[in-house]
DNA sequence: CATGAATGAGCTTTCATTCAT
DNA sequence: CATGAATGAAAGCTCATTCAT
């Protein structure tokens, strides 16, 4: 009986902080929303608050500044795409070359999804702090790590000719990029689909060893398909 | 007597426009300076007023307003880079090979010198008209152009694949661009001169067909020896 | 059974009360704390709940507001003046001359352990109601008026000269104020008690009619000895 | 005629210069009226901008934010002191008695003058900056020097007995700041001049060693006469 | 009784823009 | 042509106060 107050208290503390965390992905969205449409410098605090419906003085209660703000809707993005693309990768098998269309795909799709949130980073470094910055850097070349990673295992299996795995895995990671930072350009002409398996068309010509290219004809007539 | 007049007006409006224009430049250099530094947002037109060392009066009647101010630095820079790339092209020759890896230099050796104002673009969206906004896209087609040109002549002459060269141009583009993105992740191992040339040699082994593999042996050995 | 319940009544009250007393002074004690230290407007509700320990709903529970607040916390300033002067006087014993060195040095040792608190009332007066004004103009009539009394007593008893007793009792209030509203001058080159002998000093001579000086000779000597 | 050119300069120079200073000094009495009645903090810088009929963002042009305006306000407040006192006591003559007098006097009247102001220092505190502080503190020290200074030189003639010049010359300072502090007290039953007179008359009964005493009766009737 | 999440008016400050000189 | 003093809307942020729990 003495235990049911701490229990009573256990049960208010995780329904206080479900419901805190539930306000702070709110004002994350209505934030990520707005700043990602019009830049995080053309967005006033107020309208975030309006966009969530809530008063300014609560977006204080929950982040400490604009900037603050800023920095986790950024890093909000970015914790998504590194959960949410290697999911992708471990259900394209085992085989380098099927893994890296898997995740090439993945980011694509990740980067569609969130088109605008994706943006952000590329708008934003002022008003953005040297450790809020360095967390960014931090996250972003943790998300690129699978791709360096199949990459590597491509090379190591003598698929894959010995380019600077640094390099290419972050083209690729730009190539995703671009799907939403030039929008205006590619979805003139293309879909996600026809934008993808061209991309991976493309890279995967500039990669795979001439000798396994007979392995891969299936797949690559797939992607050619899709002209 | 009736054609003195005509005569030292005619001097006047040549020596008028001289001054003008110079003065157009003098401001979009203070600007286009701040603007790349600290994003557009950041610099106040005092500040610009101050890097140009006028009064900021001044420059409301050679620009409409800060907007105005911003899009004029930006065309600016898009217009250099027209300017500048097809000079280098020219040099190379007639072969395409060459021409598309003097280019691909050429926009990168651009980029890196404006590498701040490169930016820009990418910054900037919100504060700018519709109008000013097709104008920047239309400048940047414009600019991609010379790339979607060679690869045409080159796929026409059989010595690439037959890949979507609006594609292919704008992806080697934005690899331009990301020099000045990222800096901070290519030039910590790459100088531009070792990124140019692999990023090259990733593009021809993707695009240069079997068949002409030799012939640009040598070209592709130089390239690689930058590793 | 019927009598029962008014007794449990009555001692729920008076629990009830003692409670809510409690309560009153440990916010005051938190309210002045942080008031006299850093100014009333520089002290926000939460600090205050956070310094006593409470939420900030509770302080509204107990005063009306802000105001009423402050209000509250200058009053209760005052009232511990009153309390404590004339216990320190009815210990001198009869003769004015000895009151009045004892109620000086009163006032001017509550002062200076509420150096803090003592500064609150020269600070604050927007925010205050007229009401409130009032209130505290009266109290401070009210802390000075055993002055006023020993003064009045010292001049019928032809000890002190006939001067404007109103106007030397409050000298003397303001000399104690001093203290804690000047410290940054007089505690650079004395003590309290040097403090205190010399004020003192000073205002014997000013008062004590000639033919009354050696009288009280070995007092003023010992004033003198703390230079 | 060559001289023409920097004549006209400097005359522009002269007028622009006398036209900043009236801003300054417009605002800086806008400033002070409010601030004086209402204390700095209950004082908006619209409020300001309002009574001296700008708009706020000037203000920001003389000043550099709220706490320098205050500070500003201060200093200029004890500037005046520090102006004014000295040329009344150059008027009393030598004698140290006749010049302590009329030091007095001056101090009153000066305060009595900039009533509101005199309040101000007693008041803020936070907000102003260390250095800010010191200033004030300085100009304060600066202000009562002269009092020091005629009560060293009494008692080296042996008008004055040999009291504590320091505590003497701060309590005179004290004294007249009281008469703006306590006015609701004061100014119940005295004039100004009553004031002067009856603490006049303390004071040197306290100072003036007996056997000057003789000396200055006339002066001391006459004070005495005010009553 | 007690809590603290939520509100929103109001603060200081900045800055694009204008216009008398 | 050129200046820069002046404007005032709008920004980020704080905090006294309320009220559902």
């Amino acid at each position: 009986m003495a235990a049911a107050r701490p229990a009573l208290t256990d049960a208010d503390e995780a329904a206080r902080h479900a419901r805190t965390q539930k306000r702070r992905e709110q004002l994350l969205a209505a934030a990520a929303r707005l700043m990602a449409r019009d830049g995080s410098e053309a967005v006033s605090m107020h309208a975030v608050a309006a966009e969530a419906q809530v008063s300014v003085g609560l977006i204080y209660s929950y982040f400490g500044g604009k900037n603050d703000l800023l920095l986790a809707v950024i890093v909000d993005v970015l914790e998504r795409f590194e959960a949410e693309v290697p999911r992708a990768i471990a259900a394209a098998g085992e085989d380098p070359v099927h893994r890296l269309v898997a995740a090439f795909r993945a980011y694509c799709e990740v980067i569609d999804q969130r088109r605008h949130a994706a943006v952000l980073t590329y708008r934003e470094s002022k008003g953005l702090t040297a450790k809020g910055l360095r967390t960014i850097k931090e996250l972003e070349l943790a998300t690129s790590e699978p791709l360096r990673q199949i990459l590597n295992d491509g090379i190591a299996a003598e698929l894959f000719a010995p380019v600077d795995t640094d390099l290419v895995a972050y083209n690729l990671l730009l190539l995703a990029h671009a799907w939403a930072l030039k929008q205006w350009y590619f979805q003139r002409t293309l879909t996600l689909d026809t934008y993808v398996a061209k991309q991976t068309a493309l890279t995967l010509a500039a990669l795979i060893s001439p000798r396994n290219r007979r392995k891969y004809a299936a797949l690559i007539a797939g992607l050619n398909a899709s002209r």
